[in-house]
DNA sequence: ATCTAAACGAGACGGTACGTCAGGTCTTGGT
DNA sequence: ACCAAGACCTGACGTACCGTCTCGTTTAGAT
C-alpha cells in the first residue's frame, strides 16, 4: 500500500480530501490487467486511460509504473499460494513449490509479469528495493519457515531457499524447462539434501 | 560475430569497401566500457559517439545495443571460465562455479551486466533468442559435460544444471547473499545429490 | 469586487458564514506581491499557499488568477494617478501621461504585470472583458474627459486617445524607448493636433 | 530562418544528413495554419501531427512553438505590406498603414496571431526579443524611411513611429475601434505633426 | 586508371513514452 | 455556510532514446 505523501506533522490530524480507494483499486486493476495482457502496452498514459484516472494521480502514489503493477500483483497472488501444515516435509515443500508454479504457467500466468518485473529491478536500483522488500523476502521466509518450522538463518538454510527459488526464476527466466511437478520434486530433493542432512538421514558416517 | 547484410547472390562474388576490424573491435570495447562503468549511460548514441563511429554502422551489424554488448560480453569472458579435468566431480565442478563467481562478484565484475542482459531478454524477445544461443545455452552444455562426462540429456541431469545456475542466478539477480566459494559447494553438492544416487554413493542403500 | 455566489433569494436574509474580508485581502496582497515579485511565479498554487488560503477561496470569489491581480491591481494602483485641474490643457495631459508612467516605470513599476494583463486578455477572452471594463475603459474616460471637459464620443477624440495611450502602451509592450516626461509631451502634442484643430489655433491661415 | 545546431568549427565543412527543406516547410505552414485557425490549437504536439513530423524535430530548430509560428508568419506577411515612393508624405505613410491594417483585420486576418505574440513576448523575455528582432524593428525601419527617407533616429522620428504604430497596436489589442482608413489618416496627420514641424509648415512664430 | 558497390562518420528525422507542471474542480473535516 | 487542505482530472510541455534515413567521403576489388 503506497503512502509516499504522508510527510505529515504527527499532532496535525488530518484535513484535505481524502484519497479515494476506489481510485486506487481501478489504477491497481487496470495496470495488472493491461501487464497480463500485453506487456508492452502497459504505459502510464494507457493505465491512467483505461482507469480513467490523471497521469499525475498515479505519480502521486507511486514512483513508476511498475511500483504499480507490484502493488497490484501483491495483491492479487498474495494468498494464491498453499502451505499445507501437515504431511512429510519433502510433499510441503513439493506442495508450496507446485502451488507457485500454477501461479506463473498456463495462459493468463503470471510468468512474463514475474520476468518483467526482476528485469525491472536489475535496471531500476530504486524498484530493486521495492522488489525486494514487499516481494522476493516475503516469499523467502515463508519457504524458510516451512523448512525448518522457523525463521532462523543459517547457511544451510540460506542455500537451500536459494537453490529452491533459483530452479524456479532460473528456468522462468531461460524458458528452457516447464515448471513441473517432477521438477519441484527434484529441486525438494535437492534442497532437502542439504538441510536434513544431520536431521533426517545422515549420508554416510 | 555478426553477419548481417550478406544477402549476396552466389555468383556475384564481392564488391564495396571490406568491413573494417578496426572499426567493429571499437564499438565492441566501447560498448563494454561503457556496460561495466555505468548501465544507464550506454546508450547507442553514447556507444557511437564513443567509439568514433556513426549509429549506422552499429545498426548495420547488429540490431540493437544489446546483441553488440553481448558479443563484447563473450569475447571478454569466454575464455575466463577454467573447467578442471581432473580430481574428484565434486571438485571439478565446485571449481567451475567458484570460477564462474569471480567474473561475476567485486569491482569491475560483470554481474550487473549479465543482470541487464537477462532483464533485456525478458522483454525483448528477439534478443532472448540470442542470449539463449549465444551465452545460456553453451554454458549449460559445458557444465553439463562436466557433470556426466557427456552432453546426454536426462531430466536428472537438466534439473541439476538448472538448480546450479539457478542458484547462481537467483543470488545475482536478487543480491541478498554472497556469491562464494562456500556457497558453490553448497550448491554442488546438492545437484550431485541429484545426478549420482545411483551412480556414486546411494544415500541409503 | 468580485461578487458571484449571491444568487440569494430576497426575502431569505443570509445563512452561513459571510464572507471573510481579511481573506480576501490577503489574497489580493499575496497575488499582487507575487506579480510584481516574478511574474511566472504566481500560479494559483502559490498564491494561496502565501496568502494562507485554499485554492478552492480563490475559485469561489474569482474566476481565475488574473482576475485576482486584476483587482489587486486597481486597489492598488487606483488612487494614483493625479488630474490636473487648472493650467493649459497640453499641461493637463501631460500631467495625466506623466503621473501614469510614474506607476509603469522603475523598480517596482507596474510595467511587467500590466503587460501580463494585456497579454492575458488577448488570449482569454473572459478575461478580456474584465480588462475591458474594470481598467482599460475607465482609464479611456477619465483622459477624454480631460480632453474636452466631457465624455463626448467623436472620431477625433477617440483616436487622440487611442493615440496617447497606443503611445503609452506601445512603448511598455514593446520596451524600446523611455517612458519619460519628453515622450508624454509628445505624444500630447501630437494628440491635440487632433482634437484642437478648431478650437483653439488652426495651424496656418 | 531558424539556425541553433550549427555552433560547428568554421574550418570542418559539414557532415552528415542535410537540413529537409520540405520538412521545415510543413512545420511553419501547419503553425500558420492552426494559429490562424484557431489558436488554443496550436500546440507544439498538434503542429508535429498534423505536419507528420516528430516534436524533435522542431525543438531542433526552434526553441518553442511561438519562435515557430513567429518565421511562419514572417514568411507569410512579410511582403504585403506596400510602400508608396510618390505622392505626398502624408499619403505615402496613410497607404503605409492602410495596407498594414487590411492584413490585420477581416476574417483569415492576422490580428489575433499578432495579439498572442505581443502577449507571448510580455510573458517569455526569450521569445521577447526574437519578436524585437523579427518583427518589431524592421517594421520600425521601414516606417521611419518612409517618414524622412532615411534612418536617423531622433526623438522627434521615435516618437512619430510610435505613436502610429501605438494607435495600430492599441486598436488591435483592446480592439474597441475599427482599424480603418479614416482612423489611418488621422494617426498619420498626429504624427506628421510632430516630424514636420519646421519642414513643411511651421505652426505659428 | 577507372568504375562501382559498399562501408563509414555525421546527423537529421519520425516516433513512443516518460515525468512534470499548472489550471480548475471536488471532497474531506473543522469552525 | 465558509474555509484550509489537498486529492483529483485534464492537457500541454520538454526530454530521452530508439531505429531509420540521407548526405558526402572513403576504400577496395573488378574491369
Amino acid at each position: 500500500m503506497p503512502q509516499r505523501p504522508v510527510l505529515r506533522c504527527a499532532d496535525r490530524p488530518h484535513t484535505g480530501r481524502v484519497r479515494n480507494e476506489r481510485t486506487r483499486r481501478a489504477i491497481l486493476t487496470a495496470a495488472l490487467s493491461l501487464a497480463l495482457d500485453n506487456l508492452s502496452d502497459m504505459t502510464v498514459d494507457s493505465i491512467a486511460r483505461s482507469a480513467g484516472v490523471g497521469k499525475q494521480t498515479i505519480y502521486r502514489w507511486w514512483s513508476s509504473k511498475w511500483e504499480v503493477v507490484l502493488d497490484a500483483l501483491l495483491e492479487y497472488a498474495d494468498q494464491e499460494v498453499v502451505i499445507l501444515t501437515d504431511g512429510p516435509l519433502l510433499e510441503r515443500v513439493v506442495g508450496f513449490l507446485s502451488s507457485t508454479f500454477a501461479l506463473i504457467t498456463g495462459p493468463g500466468g503470471v510468468g512474463p509479469l514475474l520476468g518483467a518485473l526482476m528485469a525491472q529491478a536489475q535496471v531500476d536500483p530504486g524498484f530493486a528495493v521495492s522488489w525486494r522488500e514487499k516481494f522476493v523476502m516475503p516469499r523467502r521466509r515463508a519457504l524458510m519457515q516451512l523448512l525448518d518450522g522457523t525463521v532462523e538463518q543459517t547457511a544451510d538454510n540460506d542455500a537451500a531457499v536459494d537453490l529452491l527459488f533459483g530452479g524456479m526464476w532460473y528456468r522462468l527466466l531461460v524458458s528452457h524447462g516447464p515448471l513441473d511437478e517432477p521438477y519441484a520434486r527434484r529441486l525438494a530433493m535437492a534442497a532437502l539434501s542439504l538441510t536434513c542432512r544431520r536431521a533426517e538421514a545422515p549420508p554416510t558416517e
